[in-house]
DNA sequence: TAATCCAAGATTGTCTACAATTTTACAAAA
DNA sequence: TTTTGTAAAATTGTAGACAATCTTGGATTA
């Protein structure tokens, strides 16, 4: 479990909490993976308390599945959750966009534009994963301009639990992405196009899905028990 | 802490959350106050872990504020907050309404009416805060009935959250609410009329905040310590 | 060979002890 | 009286021990 090692020496469930968030959405750990509580403890130097902690807390975020007895899975959401997500952000995105236009200002612009040039360089360099993980920043930096707290938040989880989405059902790992539609949209703020950018956004959000493959996938690796047990 | 003993012999931590729950939006403790570890799990006859486990839970929900080496206290959300989740109400639920009424059975039908009828006695018993709690279920059923469990969830926290937020800012303990709201939208409803489900779920949700008062509070029992301390 | 069973190992669930921190109570000083 | 300082008590944070449960691997049997 490759960790990116910014870390204190005395990493609080918090700080493990981010570590674990950044390796699942950057796509360095597969959905699905279990996460034993030893290991999780042995690699970030704390008790099984705070490794526990931490995985309950990515739970509720919906990163990971704990199953009683059985221990943590990064989460491994399945056709029906991905509609879902994805129908949950087209209520909530658009508007939130429009606010985020009315409220921009040319240091929040600027700041959009750094998060597309640093998704563009990862793109570059071939790390799908990260490029994945900052398209996700983007998003959450408009939601966080709208100053809505709460919907943020919750704008926040969708995008996260997208990443694994992305991860699982991408039509086309090799394709452009469409960084194209992100620069329509900082467009459409920086213009403070409140309107457009709520067009924009749902656009985008309707193209995010149409790029997912969403038929059903007969359950590859996982054993008849694994199978039954998931119900 | 008065508790409706409906309980295992051995709680989860989820009956424990099940439980402190109602008793939060209920009414039955207060917004602020204290919940020490060591009394829930004597309460509850666990250990503190469990105890801990259940309130790091509710955290999560919006419902419990856990402040380090301090401790977890029934959250006290602030008029910001208040507006932030109608906010987020109103861009979930009336989409949400309409999904419901296009689906609604005569089954689901029949559950909202009782729903309301176990509302409006609560109601006349006197007791406000089951009212309130009960009200919370109403909408949280028609979340259902959309069948979006990820929007149910958010629904569902946002729903909770609100019923801290009446306890603190609703205007007049002893008008006779809005259960002609509820009514209508019922109706609605029944009828698979979405468009106007939608509609009636929106002005409802206007009329709830319109029934708060949010004017900023001149944080009323406390010292200048705990007030400094809140950033 | 394939299926079944069982014991050993691995992993999670829960409790409790101890450490760290905060709160409280009370005495001393201004 | 009010403020300040200090020690005791209360409470939370963390680790580790033990119990409960699941998984694994190999021996046994059909």
């Amino acid at each position: 479990m490759l960790l990116q090692s910014d870390l204190p020496l005395n990493p609080s469930s918090d700080d493990i909490v981010g570590s674990l968030r950044r390796a699942i959405l950057a796509h360095r750990v597969a959905p699905g993976s279990k996460l034993v509580e030893d290991e999780v403890s042995d690699v970030f130097g704390v008790g099984r308390s705070i490794a526990r902690t931490a995985l309950q807390a990515l739970a509720h975020e919906g990163l990971v599945t704990i199953i009683r007895n059985r221990g943590a899975f990064v989460a491994d959401p399945g056709v029906r959750e991905a509609r879902e997500v994805f129908e949950a952000r087209a209520l909530l995105e658009p508007r939130t966009a429009r606010s985020a236009a009315e409220r921009a200002t040319p240091a929040a612009v600027k700041l959009l534009h750094k998060h597309i040039a640093a998704e563009h360089q990862a793109l570059q360099a071939g790390d799908l994963g990260k490029a994945v993980y900052l398209s996700g920043l983007y998003h959450m930096a408009i939601a966080d301009l709208a100053d809505q707290a709460t919907i943020a938040a919750m704008i926040s989880t969708l995008v996260a639990r997208s990443s694994l989405i992305v991860a699982l059902y991408w039509r086309r790992p090799q394709a452009l992405c469409e960084s194209h539609a992100h620069h329509a949209l900082t467009d459409a703020i920086a213009a403070r196009d409140g309107a457009r950018a709520e067009d924009l956004m749902k656009g985008h959000l309707v193209d995010l899905l149409a790029n997912l493959d969403l038929r059903e996938k007969p359950q590859v690796g996982g054993s008849l028990r694994d199978i039954l047990r998931q119900a």
